[in-house]
DNA sequence: AGAATATATAGTTATTTATTCATATTAATC
DNA sequence: GATTAATATGAATAAATAACTATATATTCT
């Protein structure tokens, strides 16, 4: 895999690297939610929301319908969802492993 | 997914959000290598690799094992690899999505 | 022991960016 | 047209961190 696209993958993988954005991508998992709805579920002020959800629609994470006042925000390709759930498995998995690894130790000193 | 787990999700996210450590990791694809081979296949300060390597080593990442003066690491679970093919695999697909609309758009015009 | 090599760490700087507050824009209603 | 509601944006601030320089810590060899 060439340099630039290591660049645009890290890049998504940095869309990805705040917790305030999962939040707010898990929010979505159900279907498309307007800006005011995402606030209530997540807890964070109005401006902060709405400058994630600008920002992941810039680079193509979620995509947008206008009705009246409202916006609908929704997720552009699944496969994030399921990219996320690989990584939690990965994580899960290393934490156990490490879990395991303590209780070795400590039962190798008992 | 409780917002624990999310931290924990964004964290492993932040480490791959990193040009230099995705090259690290691409460096580390074919199997394990010393620091000094990474820093020579990655152009970068040997201080600067190892504290990357330290940091995914700390998160889980990447494994190590001392021989003599060397320090051999490694990819600690190829499933990153495959999250990391995924993103990309997306990326791409994006970037062709928008490319093709792009297109459309000059046609229209034209 | 001392020199040489491979790797790690401390301190510093510069840059990025998440958040907040205030305000602007856009659309609906009276 | 004025008012209200939903969303977006700009400026300012604070926190995180990547990269650099210099130095420290092993480990091997003579």
């Amino acid at each position: 895999m060439p340099d630039e696209m290591l660049d645009a993958v890290s890049n998504r993988f940095k869309l990805l690297s705040e917790p305030m954005r999962l939040k707010i991508l898990r929010a979505l998992c159900d279907g498309e939610r307007t800006v005011q709805e995402i606030v209530n579920e997540v807890s964070a002020s109005q401006a902060n929301i709405s400058k994630h959800l600008a920002l992941m629609h810039d680079n193509g994470v979620v995509s947008r319908r206008k009705e009246g006042l409202r916006c609908y925000y929704r997720i552009t390709d699944e496969s994030i969802v399921y990219a996320c759930f690989l990584i939690s498995k990965s994580v899960v998995e290393n934490l156990q492993d490490r879990l395991s690894w303590i209780q070795k130790v400590n039962n190798m000193s008992a």
